[in-house]
DNA sequence: AATTCCTAGTTTGCAGTACAAACCTGATTG
DNA sequence: CAATCAGGTTTGTACTGCAAACTAGGAATT
């Protein structure tokens, strides 16, 4: 028997939150993004779409890089070799948890 | 555009989360399991299987049922009408999700 | 018949977390 | 120079997920 139901119980918060599974996703189709751009098409707020971001950092799965363009400042974020793994994995894994989810014991 | 990473970010935690997607999915492969069958399948302990199982019955995702088997006591847990399309849409959702996660904007 | 053990759960206490509101900082505008 | 805006960060709170402790009844043990 496969332990499929324990893989669905034990699959990792950090990145299965809604949140930051939307936050890591935008970033595994992109190089970089910005704050802003993140905020947009997470629809996060930005209080919350900071502190996914710091708590992703901590957690290594992404980059910061903090500079100014036109005297404002912007925030780039990208994934990090480890972050880029980590929600790669995650969504094969939800397709492998998809496909076998009918298949009892 | 589509608002496929607000989509991500909305999900239902109610669902998504690893222990309720877990005993929602075995339960959406089975017309009912007892509260033993379903703590080894899922390998959560007692007491987190409890509290998750109240508090998807409080959210009328599942219904339970308590009787004796050779004077043991036995829980019986199923999925009401909602519970079975709630499931059944979240991993479809994560499936669509899934398929476009890479094409950006 | 008292004590311990087992099964089948529930309740409790705590530590962590997600969220929005409030706040901060520097540039721009009236 | 006061107000506003852009781009975030910090704070406060309410929730929640977890494991440990507890409950209840039957079975075995002494």
């Amino acid at each position: 028997m496969s332990d499929r139901f324990r893989d669905i119980a034990s699959l990792d918060r950090l990145v299965h939150d809604p949140s930051r599974l939307a936050i890591l996703t935008v970033l595994s189709a992109c190089r970089e993004a910005d704050f802003t751009y993140l905020l947009n098409l997470t629809g996060l707020t930005k209080g919350n779409l900071s502190s996914h971001i710091t708590k992703l950092e901590e957690n290594k799965l992404l980059s910061v890089r903090k500079t100014y363009k036109l005297k404002k400042p912007v925030t780039f974020v990208k994934l990090t070799k480890q972050g880029r793994k980590a929600i790669d994995d995650h969504w094969e894994k939800l397709s492998l948890l998809k496909d076998n989810k009918n298949t009892l014991v």
